[in-house]
DNA sequence: AAATACATTATAATAATTCTAAACTATTGA
DNA sequence: TCAATAGTTTAGAATTATTATAATGTATTT
């Protein structure tokens, strides 16, 4: 939980221009106790609720993608028609609920080590990603 | 490597009719030494180039889908504007390279077990999907 | 404070996927 | 065998997520 000062800081130090909707959009992103994930959508919906300014949708792409890159945030993969991304940029893998459609942390502490006994050569690793689809028991 | 007639037994038995479409479908995908990854893009262009006739894309994207659920084909979690396909439906997982944008696999035996250690209750697994992440080694 | 470089915005464009409804075809069963 | 029916294909429209555009606005630099 940062002060609104903290993020100007934040975003000057990544070479990110703190502007008005960058700053609402650190607020609603990570001025949380906890992490979360969300949609493009999600997001659009959670700003206009939770700042009551509107935040055009180009921006909030833009802004998403360079905080991204930044690694402020992780983009999660899943077959899905939209992106999921994670607030948790700590090293850790997911659960999908297919039927709530959501998403649930596996902190790295659950899950064992993955050995990977390939590579792949004049490449390198950049992520190693679990994702576990989980399903209602009875179906 | 399975012949037509076969293939159209195949079709009957999960309760897909066995058109004309649907076979030369199973042709492109199933009538290969080996497996392979697609998207739909790629498979409609497969389709034109190996059976000189057009399937409508529409019947493509039914015929995937159908041929997904019945365990035919899996899709393949990538971050991506497209679905991938794999017409291997063993137990594996996947090396993806963000440069050629292409998938390798990793078969199980290149990989260690995956050990987890929480549950979802009311929730059962029902897939557990490794996907790494390469980059070319000088960036 | 002016110049510059970067951001925001509404809107248009693109691209993947799904929907629709009419025409078609495999299966059923009389 | 052949009509009825239930499922399939199709072109094209509709939908949805995302990216591009270009004008306006704003933070930074000098």
């Amino acid at each position: 939980m940062l002060k609104n000062t903290q993020y100007l800081d934040k975003l000057r130090k990544s070479g990110l221009r703190p502007t008005k909707q960058r700053l609402k959009i650190c607020e609603v992103l990570f001025n949380k106790s906890k992490t979360f994930h969300f949609t493009i959508k999600n997001l659009v919906e959670k700003i206009e609720k939770e700042t009551e300014t509107k935040i055009s949708l180009a921006t909030v792409y833009n802004t998403v993608h360079a905080f991204k890159n930044k690694g402020y945030l992780i983009e999660i993969p899943i077959n899905s028609d939209q992106s999921y991304f994670d607030t948790n940029t700590s090293h850790h893998h997911h659960f999908y609920d297919e039927n709530q459609k959501n998403l649930i942390d596996i902190d790295n502490a659950d899950i064992g080590p993955i050995k990977l006994k390939k590579t792949i050569p004049g490449k390198k690793i950049k992520s190693i990603e679990v994702l576990v689809k989980v399903e209602d028991e009875n179906l």
